[in-house]
RNA sequence: GCCCCCAUCGUCUAGCGGCCCAGGACGUGGCCCUCUCAAGGCCAAAACACGAGUUCGAAACUCGUUGGGGGCACCA
């Protein structure tokens, strides 16, 4: 049995949980519980000018919609409270002061516009954009006094000029980067608020994080983090940097501008409008699950209890993935065929009703079958059984006319039917359908000619679910109430 | 511009020196089943980016090239 792991999601609440997100928490989700560790959810709102209302509420939303419960967390509580970095302001500014008394930081007092001014220069000289450590060479007896004088500062990190910084990721293996090509990044704001770079890595020890899985947009920061964490004398948690997510095409960064013109062909990459759109929290969690990892040889349907008992860092890729959503429509159709009736019923009615169709659920759970195993999302069960729940029927007149027919002919086929359906007073009797194929042959049609004539008149569709079960559970009065409409509508024409 | 990372079918991937003239899944095409549409079954086309090494042997190891991605904020 592996070392229990802690490990945490924290998302920034700038925007609402998107595809990528869901998949780093589901994967430090994944680890905790099959290690019987502790997933945490943190929240990393320092910069309160990038708040995004609602965005809180909606991660909470979409990652227990997802089943992605945390243990310790906001509306949870835990041993490390508050988990909002929000409240913990003075947790960092006590460790940026640590920090400059071990002499690895230092205050700065550059504003920003000499900042700018500076980078530039340096862009203009093509040189790459730093810090010139001009607080760096202060004496602390002056910083010290000027900062006793209140004058507005931050705080750096003090990166050493010479050698080189390692640090381990699980995927790639030891990084390596010479430290002149890293900066004196600030710890710490001029209005006293922490910076990721600090405010994770103390949090991350604080809260005995043992694994750090996050994107791997944080791979280049990942020395100065090993760094920070050296500074203070602490143990580092294992590093593990995710590959992102790249539009279909393969070609750059999936983005939220991308967002727009996937809604319109039934996809996004956000969580909320996947569940908006039919998507099941099991066909979302099995479809990123397997972006950028591959967690069995011979099966690639798994449910979250599975993917536990599989998950393992080593079957992650460290190579970006193009997103596919073709592939999200079919796992999002394995899973929906999966359900039992009842609870796919359950599932369809929100969307009925969306759809202004009072749909109970014991009928939709009759239904269910019929539609199971021709949806992909659960929207499609309002188009394909929608007519079951509506008074009347409208076919267009040319689905009414059987293939290669005239509507006189048609007229008769469905007046012809209409008697055989008659003499049934339970249109489940499989006898039934023998009747009718008896039926097709006596008027020299085929079975699909008839069958096509009487599912539009039934169902006003020319694509329904089988017409025999459709038929039974609509009941012979309005079966033959619809069909006698058709009639007259054939017999018009 | 500088730094870092990555590289097997269109896409997601298996492969951790001989089991591979490369396996699976999605998608695509064909056939079967069939009352429509699906689902299901069978079959097919489809890849080791390139160049040098290392080795008896390289998709696998090393270096380079090319291509792709990420980062270089008082954002996260």
């Amino acid at each position: 049995m592996p070392q229990p792991a802690r490990v945490r999601f924290a998302p920034s609440p700038t925007g609402f949980l998107h595809i990528g997100g869901a998949r780093t928490a589901l994967y430090n989700f994944l680890l905790a519980r099959q290690t019987g560790g502790q997933f945490l959810l943190r929240i990393e709102d320092t910069d309160q000018k990038r708040l995004v209302p609602g965005a809180l509420e909606n991660l909470l939303a979409s990652l227990r919609w997802l089943g992605l419960q945390w243990d310790e967390g906001p509306e949870l509580g835990g041993p490390n409270a508050p988990y909002l970095q929000s409240q913990r302001k003075e947790i960092y500014r006590a460790h940026a002061d640590e920090l400059i008394a071990r002499g690895s930081a230092y205050p700065c007092f550059c504003t920003p516009a000499r900042l700018t001014e500076l980078r530039t220069r340096q862009q203009q000289r093509k040189e790459p954009p730093r810090y010139d450590g001009l607080c760096r060479r202060l004496t602390p007896a002056e910083a010290e006094a000027r900062r006793l004088a209140g004058e507005p500062h931050v705080v750096r990190f003090k990166m050493p000029h010479e050698g080189a910084t390692s640090a381990v990721d699980v995927l790639r293996g030891e990084i390596t980067v010479q430290n002149k090509d890293l900066d004196d990044s600030i710890l710490l704001k001029t209005d006293g608020w922490a910076l990721y770079h600090l405010a994770a890595m103390v949090d991350d020890h604080l809260m005995e994080i043992t694994h750090v899985i996050r994107s791997s947009e944080w791979l280049p920061s990942l020395p100065l983090h090993a760094m920070i964490h050296r500074a203070f004398g602490w143990d580092e948690p294992l590093w593990c940097h995710l590959s992102v997510f790249l539009k279909p095409s393969g070609k750059g960064k999936m983005s939220k501008r991308e967002g727009a013109e996937l809604m319109k062909e039934g996809h996004s990459v956000f969580v909320h409008d996947l569940r908006e759109l039919g998507y099941t929290p099991e066909g979302v969690v099995n479809w990123i699950a397997l972006m950028g990892a591959s967690f069995d040889e011979r099966q690639d349907v798994f449910s979250l209890q599975e993917l536990v008992e599989r998950f393992s860092l080593d079957h992650l890729t460290p190579a970006p993935a193009a997103v596919n959503f073709s592939k999200a429509d079919h796992f999002n159709g394995v899973h929906l065929r999966r359900l039992a009736p009842e609870e796919l019923a359950r599932r369809m009615r929100p969307f009925f009703e969306k759809a202004g169709l009072a749909a109970e659920e014991d009928l939709l759970g009759r239904i269910a079958p019929l539609v199971q195993e021709r949806m992909v999302t659960l929207e499609d069960g309002v188009e394909m059984a929608g007519f079951f729940f509506r008074e009347q029927v409208i076919p267009a007149g040319s689905d009414l006319v059987g293939k290669g027919m005239t509507p006189q002919a048609s007229a008769d086929a469905v007046h012809a039917a209409s008697e055989i359906l008659a003499r049934h007073p339970d249109l489940a009797d499989p006898a039934l359908e023998v009747e009718l194929r008896a039926l097709a042959e006596r008027l020299g049609l085929k079975p699909g000619q008839l069958f096509g004539i009487l599912r539009a008149a039934v169902t006003g569709q020319t694509v329904s679910p089988p017409l025999f079960g459709s038929m039974a559970i609509i009941g012979r009065a309005k079966v033959l109430a619809r069909l006698a409409a058709a009639e007259s509508t054939l017999r018009a024409m």
